[in-house]
DNA sequence: GTCGCTATGTACGGTACCGCACGGACAATT
DNA sequence: AATTGTCCGTGCGGTACCGTACATAGCGAC
């Protein structure tokens, strides 16, 4: 072992093919990530973009009168900046360190050489951003439908599932604001979940007792950008007859263990589209 | 004139180097659009990519109970099926033709061979990209902390900005369907702004009589859309040293002219909370 | 015409969430 | 021990939207 820390214990940086990975390790730069740094702000110019290890960052739109949601959620399965080889430089949104922790962070130059490239390390930076793009829309969808319980859920998961233990540190009043709700609602959802015995909090310290119970009381959103997840980023079945031998990308996983359906219903699927 | 319809009657083709575009031209299949048709399904495969020129599509969500809402609009500016280039051959959305029309479809095939040469084609769909998970965040924001009015202001903006005419077939109820609302939701907020002389309506058609008095009651939601869109649609202002020479996008835009500031203050908006 | 269908209007109770206010519980500081 | 600040609980009126039900109005088919 050589050290505490290691580029690979972020998955898409370990997914990379080795000679890919060999060229940036030079350029990865260890950074600590605490609670409430902002990597860069609405409409702020990126320099580096970030591969989360052991942190947690959200994702927020915010609006003109400082209301706020989070769109999406990006752990160790992740990277920070996409707008960087998506071609845009910036976004409208806001990165917040939700949970502190390491990360690694790479010159967006050397990024955008890497795009030019093409070749594997694209494909898969692309890839993950489809499973963004998943999540940016479920969440729009649950915004609309979903009760702040359901949604308090689906973040208590989706925060879990890029942690390494079942515990985070996080006020009612910061996750009011990830939600778009008041804090009260956050603490009346919480408190249901208490007394139902699915998690204990105190002043900012939350642990979860019951993961099986909190996986049945979330909505379809969690385990649909789960599973969209697990599809795009587990290893390909073949390659495309069109492309060079893909990579193998092993597998980029949550850590978490999705019940097998979640909701025992008929229709297993996630995605069950009417006729 | 060579003809009624042309594919460069699509910005994004239009905005393609001569090169590039000839290369697909002879692919491109001009196919009516029929409003209510399915251009693909949640999780099914995709066949082809689709440019329309006078039609307008939506990106739905659907629930497992059946519930929708909509997270994107693509007209004339854009295109449809963007996962066939970022990789996962399928996404959980729907394509619906909101408003019938025509457009230009190429295989799926096609398109990946151009992402495999990476070249200007994909950076330039890449950047439409972008744009796109702007109004879905955008949307996602708008419907946890927007009123339905708004909402419906924006949508009726968006969708007109793709419209060659002012005036659209919609009905209530399908509008509700988009929004994820009730219908007699959508009737309130359309009776308001008929009641207020900004729209006029009867029997799924549609006509705006004051675009700027629209405009004014809209959220910020749709300017964000707007100006982001028009931010990373526009020639970009001088190639990156690190790739060759950027072909000179030409300019993609709306047709809407949006009034210079929409909301003419800072604090003037509606949807008011607490800092 | 009149029948039937679709689109729109209206009404009414229910509820989830909001904005606000205040009180208590805990932790760190002095 | 007292103070201060943060975090959480609770109550109360207000409102935007929901679910349901039913009434009207346009419009085509026959």
């Amino acid at each position: 072992m050589p050290s505490l820390h290691s580029p690979k214990q972020n998955h898409l940086l370990a997914a990379m093919p080795a000679e890919e990975f060999n060229r940036l390790l030079p350029h990865l730069e260890l950074v600590p990530m605490p609670i409430g740094e902002v990597l860069y702000e609405s409409g702020g110019r990126l320099n580096h973009v970030y591969f989360p290890t052991t942190s947690i960052v959200s994702l927020l739109y915010v609006l003109e009168n400082g209301a706020s949601a989070e769109i999406a959620i990006v752990g160790n399965e992740g990277i920070l900046g996409i707008s960087i080889f998506m071609g845009g430089e910036t976004t409208p949104s806001r990165a917040v360190v939700q949970s502190a922790g390491f990360g690694y962070r790479l010159k967006a130059q050397l990024l955008k050489r890497e795009f030019n490239r093409a070749g594997p390390v694209l494909r898969l930076l692309l890839r993950y951003t489809q499973t963004l793009i998943t999540q940016m829309s479920q969440t729009a969808v649950c915004n609309r439908h979903h009760t702040v319980e359901q949604q308090l859920c689906r973040w208590l998961l989706l925060s879990l599932d890029r942690l390494p233990s079942d515990s985070l540190n996080m006020t009612q009043d910061l996750i009011a604001n990830m939600l778009g709700v008041r804090r009260e609602g956050v603490t009346e959802a919480a408190g249901n979940l208490q007394r139902m015995g699915l998690i204990k909090y105190s002043r900012g310290h939350i642990k979860v007792l019951d993961r099986v119970g909190l996986e049945s009381a979330v909505c379809e959103c969690y385990s649909v950008v789960k599973l969209e997840f697990d599809r795009l980023m587990s290893a390909l079945p073949k390659a495309d007859p069109d492309l060079e031998a893909e990579p193998d990308l092993g597998k980029v996983g949550f850590k978490g263990t999705l019940i097998s359906n979640g909701a025992s219903s008929a229709s297993d699927s996630p995605a069950d589209a009417n006729p």
